[in-house]
DNA sequence: GGTATGCAAATAAGG
DNA sequence: TCCTTATTTGCATAC
């Protein structure tokens, strides 16, 4: 990791001093190297480890040869000017920009028809004037892009009715964080808005060991699903105590539901 | 004009 | 041949 972090810096600051932009350096790789050409955008997030680590180890001997090339050249800006030569190398299909038009009659058919036949699929994309690959890998990617905003609305939605249940068990203890934004909990923020307390600077801390949880009945119904209480056990037990608030079918999977914490005094 | 970034097109791998 | 899933990568555009 170091390694990575310390090449991209000495990267970036050779290649500013040899008077290469990103793009320059991204084209240039494909001529010098004999390898492939690659985007502003990629050069810019190596440089930036904004990469998947893989990807980065993926990437580094290619750029480390770049950069001994052009180091070892006496003079690096006769090797700029082959940046206007045109050469055969290995390069990723140029990303194809679909019109607004045509998105939108692509969404229009996956509204009805989310998994086309091949035949739907050539038809679609001769009607088009679209390659058929295009089509069907828009298909494909639009597919992931569903499935990921139902995963994401299923999330919200858990997170609402374990709310719902906070709401209902006024008893509950305080929660994890609370400040001018909302709550912080689980990595997320609910906004201030519209939960119990808002327009209150702090919901009152409950800071005695004998605020309990009302006895029995703690399952609620919430939207057809039965919600519980259960405490985690934490290794700061004796200061705190956690649970968590989650749907009873949940089983081992605990990643759904809200962390409310009771802090011992 | 160079760089950073959101969204999504393209690709890889496994079935 | 085409699917799903995970990941890589670039266009378009904001900074």
């Amino acid at each position: 990791m170091e390694e990575l972090e310390a090449f991209a810096k000495l990267l970036k600051q050779k290649r500013v001093a040899l008077g290469f932009t990103q793009a320059d350096l991204g084209i240039s790789l494909g001529k010098l190297c004999g390898g492939r050409v690659f985007s502003q955008t990629t050069i810019c997030r190596f440089e930036a480890l904004q990469l998947s680590f893989g990807n980065m180890c993926a990437l580094l001997p290619v750029l480390k040869r770049w950069l001994a090339e052009v180091e070892a050249s006496d003079n690096p800006h006769e090797l700029q000017k082959l940046q206007g030569v045109v050469v055969n190398v290995a390069k990723r299909k140029n990303r194809t920009s679909l019109s607004d038009e045509t998105r939108q009659s692509l969404e229009n058919w996956y509204s009805v028809c989310p998994r086309p036949t091949a035949q739907q699929i050539t038809q679609l994309s001769t009607s088009l004037e679209l390659h058929r690959d295009v089509v069907r890998v828009w298909f494909c990617n639009r597919r992931q892009k569903g499935k990921r905003l139902d995963e994401n609305s299923a999330e919200e939605k858990n997170q609402h009715l374990a709310f719902q249940y906070i709401q209902c068990h006024p008893q509950m203890p305080q929660y994890v964080e609370h400040d001018q934004q909302g709550l912080h909990m689980q990595g997320m923020t609910l906004p201030a808005q519209g939960f119990p307390g808002s327009g209150h600077p702090v919901l009152p801390a409950i800071c005695s060991p004998t605020v309990l949880f009302p006895s029995g009945g703690e399952d609620l119904l919430l939207d057809g699903v039965k919600w519980e209480r259960r405490e985690v056990i934490s290794g700061r037990a004796l200061t705190e105590r956690v649970w968590k608030i989650l749907p009873t079918d949940v089983g081992r999977d605990q990643s759904r539901g809200l962390s409310v914490k009771h802090l011992l005094c």
